[in-house]
DNA sequence: AACCAAATGTAGCCTATGCTACGGTTATCA
DNA sequence: TGATAACCGTAGCATAGGCTACATTTGGTT
């Protein structure tokens, strides 16, 4: 354990973890998206999706194949595992709600959209049950 | 300028061209806060802050002067550039916004400060402008 | 003045995420 | 069936941000 002396830092070690996960969500969120609207993922449309290339993905993938969210064999499509299907669920949920309450607070649709993106990875339990109790009223 | 069929990519693009910027946000907030409580800032200074080790600093520090947000000599205390204290009244006022949103909408304070940190850097102009309006009530 | 502790800088290593270039697979169509 | 285009993988490079280990500077104390 490092130096805690200033109460801050732990804040910002959150942060980073936080970050270290966002890929993982985002890509979960994404293959489950894709595989829903054309039946399978693949490189390529990964890519498209991200805007990056195709050799990026494929090296998130590899890494993501070995923390048990993603699978798949050479050539062929991308599958979630019961891990990463989990948590795309979570993933979606919390996106859904955060894209919800920003329009609901009178953020246009658009901007909802993009400020999500970044902001859902940093929405923690309390602030996701709180944006939901607004939802409510 | 790379393939932008589907309508998601931009979205994603700028939000990594936002954590591109998130490490010199932290930074100068952090340079500004700590000459105004301690009168001056030191490498160790920002180390401690966010937890990480000097040489991690200290790369950071070198490279935001050449973004010209931070001068320093070597082995004195860092100071602001106007560019950076510009930044970081801007990034100051917009974390303030979010942490008093957040408790605003039921959140405890110490999630607040957590959340906050994140959140911050994904909150655009339409977004900060909608949480300015909900405070004002 | 000399010394020592703290602060800072430098060398060199790591992972994650970008890229281009190139080579191998797959699938389709003439 | 054989060409070809699209897809995918690999090699190798870059940058950002982590680290430890070691060298240097600074400043205070004796």
């Amino acid at each position: 354990m490092k130096n805690r002396s200033k109460e801050s830092a732990l804040r910002f070690t959150r942060t980073r973890d936080h970050h270290a996960n966002e890929t993982a969500e985002d890509y979960v969120e994404a293959v489950a998206d894709i595989i829903a609207e054309s039946g399978e993922c693949r490189v390529t449309q990964l890519a498209r999706h991200f805007d990056v290339s195709h050799v990026t993905v494929s090296r998130i993938v590899n890494r993501l194949k070995e923390e048990r969210l993603l699978q798949t064999q050479p050539y062929r499509p991308i599958e979630l595992t019961a891990k990463g299907a989990k948590l795309a669920v979570k993933v979606r949920e919390r996106h859904n709600v955060v894209l919800e309450f920003l329009i609901a607070i009178g953020v246009d649709k658009q901007s909802a959209e993009i400020d999500s993106e970044g902001i859902e990875h940093h929405v923690g339990p309390k602030t996701l049950a709180a944006m939901k109790r607004f939802l409510k009223q």
